[in-house]
DNA sequence: CTGAAAGCGCTTACAG
DNA sequence: CTGAAAGCGCTTACAG
């Protein structure tokens, strides 16, 4: 075959084999401006010459319309571990806040271990660029510094929800006012009489689990209640410690009257744990929650919580994501919205 | 200014104003071919070279980098209404299948409303055309027959889980094993002794209720258990129908000693209504849900159910989804995974 | 390591 | 309603 013929017999395939607007062109026997106009939706062009080609555009599985980016945003939307009743929250939050705008939310799940299966953070940051991401948000950041840095260079702003962290100022992150949530929360329970009052906390070096014992204390301090040994203790925020640990403390010798824990998770764990050892909630242990996720009100009883603005959270979490994307400049790196005690039927005075 | 002079202050910036590859060479005093090869990541650059062209493409904000739709193919998961623990399963089962063929799982909610503020459908499916996306899936189909139709002219694939309706060929869907779940669940209370059992159904018109349903009339019939008036209730598969029509089941002259409902939100609903009767769960009543959310495995005591493989559903509802974005048929329009009891605290043995 | 030149895929103003 | 032609933004093989 000569070169003529080569090109004769090309049919106007793209080099790697995908049809272009020529393939197509040539197969429905009309120009290439006419299919571009079809693909574009114009309306100078004949009902029957448009169905023909968008038949055929569809039949030589023409995929050629690269995706504008600035007309079609989106947002990485970075969780690590299961989506539980927090997350859930969160998310609703930023996928609300996204109708608007019209950005698309990207969920993305990491595996909870450090390194596994993980794409190397530089290819990572390009890849999202290249896919036309134009922020990240993560919840609880679990980002490596490799992968900040490897963003920060991208230029792809991150925000972080709940951070571990102390804020640090090269990220921009968003939580609750955990102390005054929490002090709210320890107040509530001496309100009702109670004195014997143990803090369950969530993981011991995260930034919102220290403001919260911090906040318990405080309120102890004030009221002169004492805190015994035994009477603050940590998990993971999850269910099992709340069991586990909720069943520790209804063993301790003096066995308090109301637990506060760090979690809706960990408040439902206590619950349980008073269930099986035949307690009744609220009648002969109060249990005060933090979060008010669905759990909450769905307990049995329901459970009395400081609430987190979750939702308003994630929406805030997306704007900032938004403005710094758009270059803007965001007026404080750290922003805390208010907690509130939502008492339910999860707490009664003390006997 | 003459024509000439135009073309020369014009900077190289495309014609809505963006910076080109043109715009950031000018800058940097490099070819045009230079800043290509920057953006491309290819080797030939000397460093200061490639670092001055990033730091211009940046300070430009240079955004014509379209995405290759091939490359990050994404998919649409629609909702509608809030998120639920229900619905957070199966976005878990989506976006973990999605990690690996590195797929974009995009969530969307849309109004519960019929028309508020929606697109045109036309509209909207080009849209989602235009933005790359290769699929859509809906949780309890709610589109409207004009969206289906646009989605398939623009040939976009949809995938439904737990259709409303029942199967249409045009449609794929997933789903669950209902009727042998329900047919389960109440077998299960049967074989505790209970004979007194009611149903607590979700939508009337549902087909998963109605499965459901006949799975429960069917285990009665078998065992010649009679089911009284007043015994079969539907709601709308959330807690408030849960406690409401728990509550009017304990006020019956015959209450029934067992319920199974449909979803594990309306057993957790009456489970609060049996408290606040002051009845033990599962001493006074046993309970029974359908899902095995995180609900189930938090509530107090741990409530028994039909586990429905929601994971699964939604990592196969994407399997499919890429299938048929791939042009592959898919052997049937409908599958259903098998459901499981699981069982839990909640149900016990008839005094 | 750089860029002139050829060329690709697409769009659009305009003549018919 | 159609398409030839000009042109845009980008990429790449190749000469230096």
């Amino acid at each position: 075959m000569t070169a003529k013929t080569d090109v004769v017999t090309k049919d106007g395939r793209a080099t790697d084999g995908r049809a272009t607007l020529a393939t197509v062109a040539d197969a429905a026997g009309v120009s290439v401006a006419t299919v571009s106009k079809v693909l574009n939706g114009r309306r100078d062009v004949a009902p029957a010459t448009r169905a023909l080609v968008q038949d055929l555009l569809h039949s030589h599985d023409y995929v050629g319309r690269r995706v504008d980016p600035t007309r079609f945003p989106r947002v990485e939307l970075l969780f690590h571990g299961d989506l539980n009743a927090y997350s859930t929250e969160i998310l609703q939050g930023v996928v609300s806040a996204g109708i608007d705008p019209a950005v698309a939310v990207v969920v993305t799940q990491r595996p909870h271990g450090r390194q596994p299966r993980r794409p190397r953070p530089v290819v990572w940051a390009s890849d999202l660029v290249a896919a036309g991401c134009q922020a990240v948000i993560t919840v609880v950041n679990d980002l490596s510094p490799a992968e900040a840095t490897a963003l920060a260079k991208a230029r792809v702003p991150l925000v972080v929800i709940d951070p571990v962290n102390l804020p640090d100022a090269r990220v921009t992150s968003v939580g609750a006012t955990n102390f005054s949530g929490a002090l709210t929360a320890t107040q509530h329970l001496l309100d009702l009489g109670h004195r014997r009052i143990a803090y369950l906390g969530g993981i011991a070096a995260a930034a919102s689990n220290q403001a919260r014992l911090q906040g318990y204390r405080g309120a102890m301090e004030a009221a002169a209640a004492p805190v015994p040994d035994g009477y603050v203790r940590t998990g993971n925020f999850i269910y099992q410690d709340g069991l586990a640990e909720g069943t520790a403390l209804l063993d301790l010798a003096e066995p308090p009257t109301a637990v506060f824990a760090a979690s809706d998770e960990m408040a439902l764990g206590v619950i349980e744990a008073a269930r099986v050892r035949g307690l009744r909630v609220p009648e002969d242990l109060s249990v005060v929650g933090f979060d008010d996720t669905q759990l909450a009100r769905l307990a049995s009883p329901p459970l009395t919580t400081v609430r987190q603005p979750l939702r308003e959270i994630g929406a805030i979490a997306l704007q900032r994501a938004l403005r710094l994307a758009a270059g803007e400049k965001v007026d404080s790196h750290h922003i805390e919205l208010a907690t509130e005690l939502i008492v339910r039927g999860s707490t009664a005075s003390a006997r």
